[in-house]
DNA sequence: TAGAGGATTGAT
DNA sequence: TCAATCCTCTAC
């Protein structure tokens, strides 16, 4: 087991220097006495002046709330009606950055995942925003989280493991509608990896 | 207070 | 290709 991720990681002002940062750390919850993680292949990075982020033009509601707080903590919302997504806040509380995680490899927990899931095998069970959120037991009760608590943090993985990682960058999915903010490149995931979401 | 639509998934 | 499904936001 790493060490958690300090503060500090998440309170920078790049967003989007954090989002490829996350890419081969480990993403862990425990809810009740299951614990479940996996390695974060697949990242996107949502700003204020970005269209397709809840909090457009730092315009607060009460569903993006925490994304106005300080980084280092959960944002989860609902979507669809059907799925919740597992968000990381970052930047100091007068930027509500986020990062959107959207695929891991699993590495532990794998038979709580796929009961999760209701899957017999472990293929795809947490590739997608949903999906993986599902597979680790995220739902609304982990928002506003911090992620130096005992029920959802990030590990630091091998470092050197991490300088091995082969980035590609790319446009973010399903938000057409943000007009020329949806052809930014603030989509990160790694190379050949399996576990990335369907493009 | 009502209506529209969404950072998705999985079955057809 | 399209339905499921419900919460949030926006406009009236």
């Amino acid at each position: 087991m790493g060490q958690k991720l300090q503060k500090e990681f998440y309170l920078r002002a790049n967003v989007l220097e954090i989002a490829r940062d996350l890419l081969g750390q480990i993403l862990v919850t425990k809810i009740g006495n299951n614990i479940t993680a996996g390695i974060i292949v697949e990242t996107e990075a949502y700003r204020p002046d970005d269209r397709a982020s809840h909090a457009y033009l730092r315009k607060k509601t009460k569903r993006n709330s925490v994304m106005f707080c300080e980084g280092g903590i959960a944002y989860v919302f609902m979507n669809y009606g059907i799925h919740y997504l597992f968000n990381v806040v970052t930047n100091l509380g007068e930027e509500p950055d986020a990062i959107l995680i959207r695929g891991l490899e699993p590495v532990a927990g794998i038979e709580t995942m796929m009961e999760r899931r209701n899957k017999s095998a472990p293929a795809r069970i947490t590739s997608g925003p949903g999906a993986l959120s599902q597979a680790l037991g995220i739902d609304l009760k982990l928002n506003g989280k911090s992620l130096q608590g005992n029920e959802v943090w990030i590990e630091e993985s091998n470092p050197l493991n991490s300088n091995k990682i082969d980035v590609i960058s790319s446009t973010r999915i399903g938000i057409d509608y943000a007009g020329k903010h949806a052809s930014l490149p603030w989509r990160f995931y790694v190379r050949n990896n399996p576990w990335i979401s369907k493009t």
